[in-house]
DNA sequence: TTGAACGTTCTCCAAACGTTCTCTATCCTT
DNA sequence: AAGGATAGAGAACGTTTGGAGAACGTTCAA
């Protein structure tokens, strides 16, 4: 029940486990202030207080790097299935069956994400081909390299690997398709509305 | 009894739900009033309202994005999301109808199946890159052009695409990889284990 | 040990939001 | 033709939300 946050209140908080995942240590002040476009360091401790408060976090007082993640995570789910164990290719491998499962719930339920069937090949060699499904979770931001539903010029939906230009603010939008060239776009011109976390794919 | 709704209070009420399906949040009244393409905070304030009279929503008074559904929420819908459909250009996300919901059990579910993941780069050019998964149904037999576990002389199991070959009754299992060479093996020494149905890849 | 970086608290401010209101337009019923 | 129900536009108001920046004491690393 972490419905009672705010908009802002919800971007610190994935900003808090995606520093986590993505350093393993949990992030400063100024980091996450930096991740979310916040200048000041108040403003960022008024968020994570806001998230103690929520019960979503836990902080050490005074300390540097004090944020700690409490919390409740997503339900476990019974979408479980048996993982054997991997298959090296170019040489066989061993099928030796493994106790572990997988949670299928785990990796595609959460929060605001949805599915969107993909159409065309600008994305062939990533892996994502005419047909699949990728799972998108809503996000207004990405990180360089990830995977977007970017709307240019408000009217134009595509699936792109972002990377943004420092130097001058713009943005570029990479197809994993050596038949199509990058496109490059004033970051005013390009909305994400999404950031890819999985693909599926159904051979039926 | 609760009142009857309007036509526009229906679609109102659905908004708030396929936003809540989108985000994961409610929508504030401006975003609720994009969707529904009126202009006016105050006109989508007072269908709001007749929900609330309607005992299908709550709001909290003054708070920002403080629509809350209430009542019978139909499915709790644990393993579904959204599915908005092809990303095509010309299109903004929100302007995509919600065709469907996918059930990820029924997409991946069943008896007699397994999940590998995935090593090397043996299946590149079919879209299965080192570290994904593929769900695997059990089966001795399989299809020409299906994507199969098979088991080599009992003590190799690879990932490959299958064909039978009528002469001489030996199989030929082809990579999809141009740098890699089919191999052909005498039916007696290749066992089918399973087939893959499925696959699957995490951005995490 | 010392200074820079950090967490914390505070005040001030602006934009966005929910809410209420009036005015207007359209459609349906009798 | 009149009246009511439904619905949209837009203005106005107070509140919520979110950001900037200063100030202070503490923590941490060179």
């Amino acid at each position: 029940m972490t419905s009672e946050l705010t908009d802002r209140q919800r971007q610190v908080y994935d900003a808090i486990r995606d520093h986590l995942a993505r350093h393993g240590v949990t992030p400063k002040l100024n980091e996450l202030g930096h991740a979310l476009g916040i200048r000041s360091r108040g403003v960022v401790h008024r968020h994570v207080r806001a998230l103690v408060d929520a019960r979503l976090v836990e902080v050490e007082p005074g300390r540097h790097r004090g944020i700690r993640l409490a919390g409740a995570v997503p339900p476990p789910e019974a979408l479980e299935l048996p993982l054997l164990g991997r298959i090296v290719a170019g040489l066989p491998l061993e099928a030796i069956p493994d106790e572990a499962t997988i949670d299928l719930g785990q990796f595609f339920m959460g929060a605001g994400r949805f599915v969107l069937r993909v159409q065309g090949d600008s994305m062939i060699e990533a892996g994502i081909l005419d047909g699949d499904m990728v799972v998108v979770k809503q996000a207004e931001r990405a990180v360089d390299g990830e995977i977007v539903v970017a709307l240019i010029d408000g009217d134009e939906a595509t699936l792109k690997r972002i990377r943004h230009n420092r130097a001058d603010g713009s943005v570029t939008l990479l197809p994993a398709n050596s038949a199509l060239a990058p496109m490059i776009y004033p970051a005013s011109r390009v909305q994400i509305q999404g950031v890819v976390i999985a693909q599926l794919r159904s051979y039926r």
